[in-house]
DNA sequence: TTTGGTGCAAAGCGTTTGCACCCGC
DNA sequence: GCGGGTGCAAACGCTTTGCACCAAA
C-alpha cells in the first residue's frame, strides 16, 4: 500500500489532504513494521514537515483509527503505540518484551478468523495476532 | 485456574498474600472473559474487600504483568484494559468495536505460535489473538 | 468563500510515586 | 520484628480540547 492509496481513502472519507497529514501517513508507511508512539510519530513527521504539531498527531491518530486503518497497542510502559493496517503486505509481529524489537512474521490465521466471525455473525473489522517473547540478544544478555 | 493456583504462583514469586490482592485476583478470575479497566477492577474488588485502593490496583496490575499472567490491551477510548492469562481454559475473544461486548472463542493458533518462536529463536512469553468487529445487535442498531 | 485542519496553551485525567503506617510471614 | 504492601494525596505526563487563525477544495 502506497501513500497515494491511503490519501485516496482519506479523501473518500471526506477529509482534506494537508502537508501534516501526508507527513504522518508517509511515516506510518515507511515504518509499517514498527509500532510507533505518538512522540516517535511526531519526531519522524517533523523530519518531513517540520511544522507538524503534537495535537495534529493525536487528531490524525483518531481519524486513522476511525477509518480502521490503524492498529493500536500498549507498550510495557503503558504508552500507546501504533502502526498502519495494510491489507496487502499483511503480517503480524514477534515482539521482544525486553528490548521492544519488532520482527515481522508472514503467518496469519486469517482463515480461522473468517470462519469464526461468520459463525458468530460478526462483521469483521480488524484482528490482532501478536507474539511476545525474548529475542536471542536479550536471552544472551540474561535479562 | 482457581484462585489458589494464582496465589500459589504469587507466593512462589516472593509476594505476600493480602486481602486486597486476593480480592483483585478473584475479580480477575471471575471475569476471565472480560477485559476490565483499572476502575472496573477497583469497583469489583471493593465489593469483595471494600478498603481496596486505586494505588493498590495499579501496583498489583504491574506485579501480575511482570509475572506474565496478565493480558493487557487498550480500548477505543485509550484506556488500558486487562484480563488474566490462564494457561488452561485458554481462549481468545471476539470484541465488538461498537458496544465493547467480549465473546470467548476456543480457537487458538498455538501450533503456529510455537513453530514461529522456535524458528526465530525467541523465548515464548505470551501472545494476542483478538478479533474485532460489529456484533449482531450493533449491526441491527445500524451503528 | 466555505469548512475542515492546525498551532498553541491550558485543562483533563489515567497512572505513578513518596511517605507514613499497616500487616503477612 | 522485619520487610513488603497499602492508603492517601500530590505529582506526573500522555492525551484532549477551546479558540483563533490557516489552508485545502
Amino acid at each position: 500500500m502506497k501513500i497515494e492509496d491511503v490519501l485516496e481513502l482519506i479523501r473518500k472519507e471526506g477529509y482534506k489532504v494537508t502537508n501534516q497529514r501526508k507527513a504522518i501517513i508517509q511515516v506510518l508507511i515507511e515504518n509499517r513494521d514498527f509500532l510507533l508512539s505518538a512522540e516517535e510519530l511526531l519526531e519522524k513527521s517533523k523530519l518531513i514537515y517540520p511544522k507538524t504539531n503534537m495535537s495534529t498527531i493525536y487528531r490524525n491518530i483518531e481519524i486513522l483509527s476511525n477509518a480502521n486503518i490503524l492498529f493500536s497497542d500498549i507498550d510495557k510502559n503503558n504508552i500507546a503505540i501504533y502502526k498502519l493496517i495494510c491489507s496487502n503486505n499483511h503480517h503480524h509481529h514477534l515482539i521482544c518484551k525486553s528490548c521492544g524489537r519488532t520482527e515481522a512474521i508472514d503467518y496469519c490465521p486469517i482463515k480461522a478468523i473468517e470462519e469464526i466471525t461468520k459463525e458468530k455473525n460478526y462483521i469483521l473489522l480488524d484482528h490482532k495476532f501478536e507474539i511476545y517473547g525474548y529475542c536471542e540478544d536479550c536471552q544472551n544478555k540474561g535479562t
